[in-house]
DNA sequence: GGCTGCGAGACTCG
DNA sequence: TCACGAGTCTCGCAGCC
């Protein structure tokens, strides 16, 4: 039977510590928010394996002090494990409260749930709590009905402590046992320091630059509703608003599927593309091909993609801004191992390859006197991809500085180029490489990645409007060219149909239930993908390190996507910032073939980028 | 008649 | 059945009060 405290004074938290075992405990806090700068603690729970208590904290006029002892706890050398349940959270309040250096041995359950098992349908600690220890589990705002002095409420934090103990108890052994220690110790616990880091810092948004670009799309739209109407015959209205804007209407709304459907067709296109369940699809690659027909298709295009842009970014972005006028976004962990990004997700941001008026990252942007570095792996997924298959030509490439993307459209769309030309080095590489740009382009991202993730010849000929025949040719001349990257994902389909698992070289593992075509390609994608997240991770965790001895760059890791990491650091320092950042990243993780990094700067992330 | 939840379709990124 | 990974928008329907 475990005992149970609630504390509301310093003393009492005290004595309760007197008697713990400050060897490992579990830690959990409860909060009023859950971004850095809108949140305040109400209280905290910790639980040694035989004891839990919760410190309330809610108007309590000894905070401070009761803060000032926790502080000494998690700092105490006798300390040697902290466990906690969404470690990134727990630690950026502790930080809000000012405890920035808690002992950095730590033991997340969250994440040691989805190492173990990634297919678990939640990794959250009522979940597992119902699911694996047969808790019976109350809901936040079903605690917090009688207030967060109520007992119930402090039951609910003490059970918080309580379960997170006990899974840990559950996974400890299970991580030594499947040989996940490496990947979980060395990676993923330092990993949640950089996951607080940037939960703290978030990234600068110049609110006035979107709304300026939010004034300007709106009355693109309203121009295009109008003429889209008129070349339809369609009959429109301008609507005043009070503050003397206008807004144009009609009776068809160009957003929606189905009257986008109608409409054309009662234009006279023929429409042959059908969506998943049937119906006749309207996107934007069927649009495309219509374009050439006249202005209504031209303009209906523009209308959607400054649409998509309005609603999902420029009028959304700002709502999510927090008072210190930076955007905070939540990084979540996930099946891949890879990094997602939620409310907002910043590793969406329109990239403005096309130089279009309307530019996002143009928004976000580095404080005065300050500057953004953005640094971002060179051809990632492809190292990673020769490391793995250790093909012959693909480590030739790498190794000698030649033009891998160049070297596989002159073999699948037989350019007949010279040897010389395809190494970076040579003197007519540039020109060579700006001639056969659209070979190039098309190689890399209609061909070489498409068959090595298990793209079908069907699935290229539909994509290029080509025949399944030369669809074929392309991915044999390929699979020649790199024979032995062929070999490498025929060894990982035979593993996977032997163990059910396949996993990367940090021991990152991803588990199959059923073996399938489908299985198979997510399988080897697996491999790559999930090795270029681990090595962004060790990289930031590296980066993490850097920063702090370096205060005096005032250097902050502010945001990540996937190959890239975006900083912002003083002026006066970018130059030797740049310099380190650089050395890190290529020397942070081992493969056969040597890291690249390439790195930007400027006042705003588009500029940077 | 209005609200909510959900799937579909579409689009953004690496 | 037909490259992988992610999140989120609007529309339009079903079901509820």
């Amino acid at each position: 039977m475990i005992h149970r405290t609630v504390i509301v004074d310093n003393d009492a938290f005290r004595s309760w510590l007197a008697t713990a075992n400050w060897d490992t405990m579990a830690f959990d806090t409860e909060t009023t928010d859950l971004k850095y700068t809108e949140l305040d603690i109400n209280g905290f729970s910790l639980c040694d394996g035989k004891k839990v208590c919760y410190v309330d904290l809610a108007d309590n006029v000894q905070k401070d002090s009761i803060i000032a002892t926790l502080k000494h706890v998690l700092t105490h050398p006798k300390m040697k494990l902290i466990i906690m349940h969404n470690a990134p959270f727990d630690l950026m309040v502790l930080h809000k409260v000012g405890i920035t250096d808690p002992i950095e041995r730590i033991f997340c359950t969250m994440t040691s749930s989805y190492v173990i098992d990634e297919n678990r349908p939640s990794h959250s600690l009522k979940y597992r709590a119902s699911d694996e220890l047969g808790e019976t589990v109350v809901s936040f705002t079903e605690a917090e009905k009688e207030g967060v002095h109520s007992h119930n409420f402090h039951t609910y934090a003490q059970n918080d402590a309580l379960w997170t103990y006990q899974l840990f108890q559950k996974d400890l052994p299970i991580i030594k046992k499947q040989n996940l220690t490496m990947l979980f110790r060395d990676i993923e616990m330092p990993f949640q320091f950089v996951l607080r880091d940037l939960a703290i810092e978030g990234v600068l948004m110049d609110a006035k630059e979107m709304e300026r670009q939010k004034v300007l799309a709106e009355a693109l739209l309203d121009k295009l509703v109008i003429r889209l109407a008129e070349l339809a015959h369609i009959p429109y209205v301008i609507q005043k608003g009070l503050s003397g804007d206008q807004t144009a209407q009609c009776s068809v709304n160009f957003n929606s599927t189905a009257q986008r459907v109608d409409i054309l067709q009662k234009m006279g296109y023929t429409l042959r593309e059908t969506t998943d369940t049937g119906e006749l699809s309207t996107a934007k690659d069927v649009l495309e091909r219509l374009r050439p027909t006249g202005e209504f298709i031209d303009k209906l295009i523009q209308y959607l993609t400054v649409r998509k842009l309005v609603d999902s970014f420029i009028s959304k972005l700002p709502l999510l801004q927090c008072s210190d006028g930076r955007v905070r976004t939540s990084f979540n962990n996930t099946v891949t191992g890879r990094l997602s990004s939620s409310k907002p997700n910043l590793q969406n941001l329109p990239s403005n390859r096309t130089k279009s008026e309307f530019d996002v990252r143009a928004c976000f942007v580095a404080p005065e006197g300050k500057t953004l570095i953005v640094a971002d792996y060179g051809g990632q997924e492809l190292r990673i991809l020769a490391d793995q298959s250790q093909d012959e030509i693909l480590l030739d490439c790498f190794n000698n500085g030649m033009d891998v993307h160049l070297i596989a459209a002159n073999k699948i769309f037989g350019l007949n180029l010279s040897d010389e030309v395809l190494f970076e080095e040579n003197k007519d590489h540039e020109a060579t490489k700006e001639k056969y740009k659209l070979d190039r382009h098309k190689a890399k991202n209609g061909v070489v990645f498409p068959i090595i993730y298990g793209k079908t010849e069907l699935g290229i000929s539909q994509d290029f409007g080509i025949t399944v025949a030369t669809a074929t040719t392309w991915i044999t001349k390929f699979f020649e060219l790199c024979p032995d990257v062929h070999k490498a994902i025929k060894k990982c389909h035979k593993f996977l149909y032997h163990h059910k698992y396949v996993y990367t070289k940090s021991g990152r593992r991803r588990r199959f239930e059923r073996i399938d075509n489908r299985a198979k390609r997510q399988a080897y994608n697996f491999l790559i993908q999930g090795t270029a997240a681990d090595m962004l991770k060790v990289a930031m965790v590296k980066l993490r390190h850097l920063i702090k001895n370096n205060p005096q760059w005032e250097c902050k890791m502010v945001l990540t996507v996937h190959d890239e990491i975006v900083f912002e650091v003083l002026d006066e320092y970018t130059d030797e910032a740049v310099s380190k950042i650089e050395e890190v990243m290529v020397n942070a993780y081992k493969l056969c073939v040597p890291l690249t990094v390439e790195i930007g700067v400027g006042r705003t992330y588009s500029e940077a980028k």
